[in-house]
DNA sequence: ATCCCGAGGG
DNA sequence: CCCTCTGGAT
């Protein structure tokens, strides 16, 4: 059995896309990105926790703590205390802070537009980082690898199982396998399809609508 | 119990 | 590669 080509790969990735569109069309970004500090802020306390969650601290967060030379401000412990419903709160606290006085001290005020600095932003990884830029910049040079897109593209067959706990890599493979204009979508239709249909411990494959292109589908 | 739109450090 | 950080919802 000859290994599967990428143009095998790239049409089946195609199609799972094109079928995710006509399901759901554009979906819109859940968080709070009335600004890209806000963005950046509010995907940083996503991580483990669900948008809702997050979704009920930034009002007060953003309240009394608009702007990045606000937050700069606050000690990591105050801010733990408006946050602290949320999963890790003591570092996403932290983070927060030290993310704001950077921004403050390293970037006049302002949100980084580029992949290398924001990642150098305590708290802020490659997935936040494309997050921010797609979606508060308009800049699609990245896929967003969470946990369910990366689910995914190995139930897909789309990444080798030995990138499936290296994120990175399964990005490469993704932004190889994938054309340019599927990319931006691909964080935010992926995510929906993975916690409706093609969730991490039970997959529903008898009813989901993807099953004759899914080499896992029954396993 | 198990899951939830990760990142940093060992 | 692994582990830890962490609480709320279901």
């Amino acid at each position: 059995m000859p290994r599967e080509t990428n143009a095998a790969k790239r049409a089946r990735a195609i199609e799972f896309c094109e079928r995710l569109d006509a399901m759901y069309g554009p979906v819109e970004c859940f968080l709070d990105h009335g600004s890209p500090f806000r963005l950046v802020i509010s995907v940083l306390l996503s991580a483990q926790t669900t948008d809702a969650q997050v979704n009920k601290v930034t009002p007060e967060l953003f309240g009394r703590w608009p702007t990045p030379a606000d937050l700069a401000t606050a000690t990591p412990g105050e801010v733990a205390e408006v946050i602290r419903s949320l999963g890790f709160y003591k570092s996403k606290a932290r983070h927060a802070v030290e993310a704001a006085r950077m921004i403050v001290s390293e970037y006049g005020g302002e949100v980084p537009h580029t992949m290398e600095e924001l990642t150098r932003l305590p708290g802020v990884g490659r997935k936040t980082a494309n997050i921010v830029l797609n979606v508060s910049f308009g800049i699609v040079e990245g896929i967003a690898v969470d946990t369910h897109v990366n689910r995914i593209a190995h139930r897909l067959a789309l990444s080798p199982k030995t990138h499936e706990r290296e994120p990175l890599k399964t990005e490469q493979d993704l932004l190889k396998i994938l054309p340019r204009e599927y990319w931006r979508d691909v964080n935010h239709q992926w995510i929906r399809f993975g916690r409706e249909v093609c969730g991490a411990k039970a997959p529903k494959c008898g009813e989901c609508p993807m099953v004759d292109i899914c080499p896992s589908a029954g396993r």
